[in-house]
DNA sequence: CACTTGACCTGTCCGC
DNA sequence: TGCGGACAGGTCAAGT
């Protein structure tokens, strides 16, 4: 679930409270999740917040950066003496709490805490001018929103949409979802936007027509912005820097409504698995 | 090469 | 009440 509008959610946290501290130690509870020399990291401050795709980046002042992937239930909440009264989301629970695996020690009296209940997420100590050698960061595709939010990654604009699409004999959902293609679509949005668009999800991506693909286009924008405008969905973990979840899951188009009543034509919503993921369907909307 | 399946994990929900 | 199994979704590795 943390797509791009819930990373960049946590992003904007991280540059409001975590940036300008300084890290003093890292703790390290479960060492599988924290890639690197912890050394590397310590006495230096950060400097800055960057998302790239779904992933993101801590600058710190001693050219190296700490790469970071929340993957599905990574959270990173952050306390200090200001924020330690704010109320935390049932879903941290506490912090530190049975799933806290990272805990950054800042200056002061500040703290930021990694919690992961599934434990797919990751944080890599890596050299700030390498952080494109990475695979991940280095593969990903151009991101909508790029020319106004995030890092200089490629802007996806209409016209490199209709590229990516119009060449493609890739399935439509798969390959908006395929982050080396387009960066930071993932499930829910693929799913609310195709409908939106009234297109169906299974369909050959180059079968689509030009006045499809923008109207795809720009019902991608239309859902990440209203969840950016919600601070993202927390249908499972995701809440931002303190704490808190977001709201768009309760403005789902039809991610999640397995068996309700299509909001256009009142057909019932129908499930099925498509490249192994969960996807919704109003069969007489989407063609 | 494209595509699918399984692995990584654990909480939640559903049926019996 | 409890137990087994399916399911959730992001990415990577391995298999077809």
């Amino acid at each position: 679930m943390p797509e791009l509008p819930e990373v960049e959610t946590v992003r904007k946290g991280l540059q409001k409270y975590v940036v300008g501290h300084k890290i003093q130690d890292v703790e390290i509870l479960h060492p599988k999740i924290f890639e690197g020399d912890k050394s590397l990291v310590i006495n230096s401050k950060i400097t800055g917040a960057r998302r790239v795709g779904k992933g993101l980046i801590l600058d710190l002042d001693n050219k190296y950066s700490l790469a970071i992937h929340i993957k599905l239930t990574g959270q990173l909440v952050f306390r200090d003496k200001k924020t330690q009264n704010e109320p935390l989301s049932p879903k941290v629970g506490s912090v530190p709490g049975k799933f806290t695996h990272i805990i950054f020690d800042l200056d002061k009296d500040a703290k930021l805490y990694y919690n992961d209940m599934r434990r797919f997420g990751w944080i890599r100590v890596i050299k700030t001018d390498g952080v494109f050698n990475l695979p991940f960061f280095k593969d990903m595709g151009p991101e909508p929103f790029s020319d106004k939010i995030g890092s200089g990654q490629a802007h996806l604009s209409l016209k490199v949409f209709k590229n990516i699409v119009s060449k493609a004999s890739t399935k439509i959902k798969p390959l908006i979802m395929d982050q080396k293609k387009i960066g930071g679509i993932g499930n829910i949005y693929a799913n609310d936007a195709l409908y939106k668009a009234g297109i169906d999800p299974g369909r050959p991506a180059k079968s689509l027509t030009p006045d499809e693909i923008k109207n795809l286009y720009n019902a991608v924008l239309s859902v990440m912005k209203l969840s950016l405008e919600n601070g993202g969905a927390s249908e499972l973990s995701f809440v931002n820097i303190l704490g808190q979840e977001g709201n768009y899951q309760n403005h789902t188009l039809i991610y999640g409504k397995t068996g309700q009543r299509c909001k256009k034509c009142g057909s019932i919503v129908k499930f099925f698995r498509l490249a192994g993921r969960g996807t919704y369907v109003c069969e007489s909307c989407q063609h």
